[in-house]
DNA sequence: TCTGGGGTCCTAGGACCC
DNA sequence: TCTGGGGTCCTAGGACCC
């Protein structure tokens, strides 16, 4: 169920993939340490997590590992093992909900808890408490009285640490910090915002939100002038999330050359997304096709089925004849996904409100 | 430096219908 | 003959987040 609460709390765990295999590695412990890929620095793939000790070398997520080894030469490289960490969310998701306390997942690292309280900040330090004692693993937290004001705060807090951003202390902790510092703004939207002279969150809370809709639409224009000022949605839901749609792809160590090989790993890809899907249970009722090509051009396509379906053939045919249609030969790919998107359950009744960014902000 | 993988939502334009 | 306005569906593209 959905409420409203006084006090919303974000809970996100320190370094949680670096810390999640420390606890498994030990002797890795005070070491750099970069998770990413297969764990081959020489290969293509990103960083993951990087430990604060492989940080201090200017290791970040997103980084490619190849200039992540460039950086800190004697880190240890580790794979991704994405059903590890799972598991080890579910622990700490279990040790927030062993308190009594409505949670609402947002990720591996990181949730939404009511706060129906007075006392916000010995919640924190209870659930700091119980998360480290159930999985020997750090948290910090961040106090709100919206969504948006808590997740900002867990960042003040870090690491290890608890802070409070309120409409009180709003303008002191934010207001000369640039749009980007604002969750849901990225460097695209912060270009857009200079260009009307919007640079500061302060800036951003006392703009006229008619330019705003001028710039950006109707709903991501209010939205953004909301943002400027910490506004929100003071909910939290516990309702297990409904996925709307599962995707793999792959970035190629070697760019595919021939449509053969092509077509052959798009046939591969949509059997994987298609296993995911028959978890959930849903038919299908779109598909997307993105194919990147050398050196680094991205295209999507998607395809609405004939008709919604839970068999695997006419998924298949229909990202075939995507792939058919749109592929240019002659050009090597360097990554393909297929994309399956789902009926929702209750199709039909799609009026549905819901919040821009993520759905879920 | 050379750029992963898995997601979500918004906007805009064209097709089509009334 | 040249012309309207509104609504919905589909698709492409963009942006953001972890």
């Amino acid at each position: 169920m959905a409420r409203s609460y006084p006090y919303v709390l974000h809970v996100d765990l320190d370094q949680f993939i670096a810390a999640v295999e420390v606890l498994r590695h030990p002797e890795l412990a005070g070491r750099e340490v970069v998770v990413g890929g297969r764990g081959d620095p020489t290969e293509r793939a990103v960083v993951s997590t990087a430990s604060y000790e492989a940080r201090e070398h200017g290791v970040r997520s997103g980084m490619p590992l190849r200039v992540a080894a460039r950086k800190a030469p004697d880190a240890v490289f580790l794979p991704v093992d994405a059903p590890h960490y799972l598991e080890a969310s579910e622990r700490v998701v279990a040790a927030v909900r062993g308190l009594d306390l409505v949670v609402e997942v947002l990720g591996w690292d990181e949730m939404f808890v009511g706060g129906d309280t007075q006392d916000p900040e010995g919640l924190a330090h209870r659930i700091r408490a119980a998360v480290l004692d159930a999985t020997r693993l750090h948290c910090s937290v961040g106090v709100g009285d919206t969504r948006v004001r808590a997740k900002i705060a867990t960042d003040f807090g870090k690491p290890r640490g608890v802070f409070r951003l309120t409409a009180e202390n709003w303008r002191e902790v934010m207001g000369a910090r640039p749009t980007s510092a604002l969750w849901g703004v990225g460097s695209r939207v912060a270009g857009r915002l200079d260009a009307l002279g919007i640079r500061t969150v302060d800036e951003l809370a006392g703009a006229d939100e008619a330019d705003l809709v001028t710039e950006f639409g109707p709903r991501m224009g209010p939205w953004y002038a909301s943002l400027g000022r910490g506004e929100g949605s003071a909910e939290v839901d516990d309702a297990p999330w409904v996925a709307r749609s599962h995707s793999r792809e792959t970035t190629y160590q070697e760019n595919l050359t021939t449509p053969e090989q092509v077509r052959d790993a798009v046939r591969v890809l949509t059997a994987q997304a298609l296993e995911d899907v028959a978890r959930e249970g849903r038919p299908v009722q779109r598909v997307g096709l993105k194919i990147r090509y050398a050196p680094f051009f991205t295209v999507n396509r998607s395809r609405k089925l004939p008709a919604a379906t839970s068999d695997a053939a006419p998924v298949h045919e229909t990202v075939q004849a995507l792939l058919a249609d749109h592929l240019e030969e002659g050009r090597e790919v360097r990554l393909l996904g297929v994309r399956a998107e789902m009926t929702m359950p209750d199709d039909g009744a799609d009026d549905i409100e819901r919040t821009p960014v993520r759905g879920r902000v």
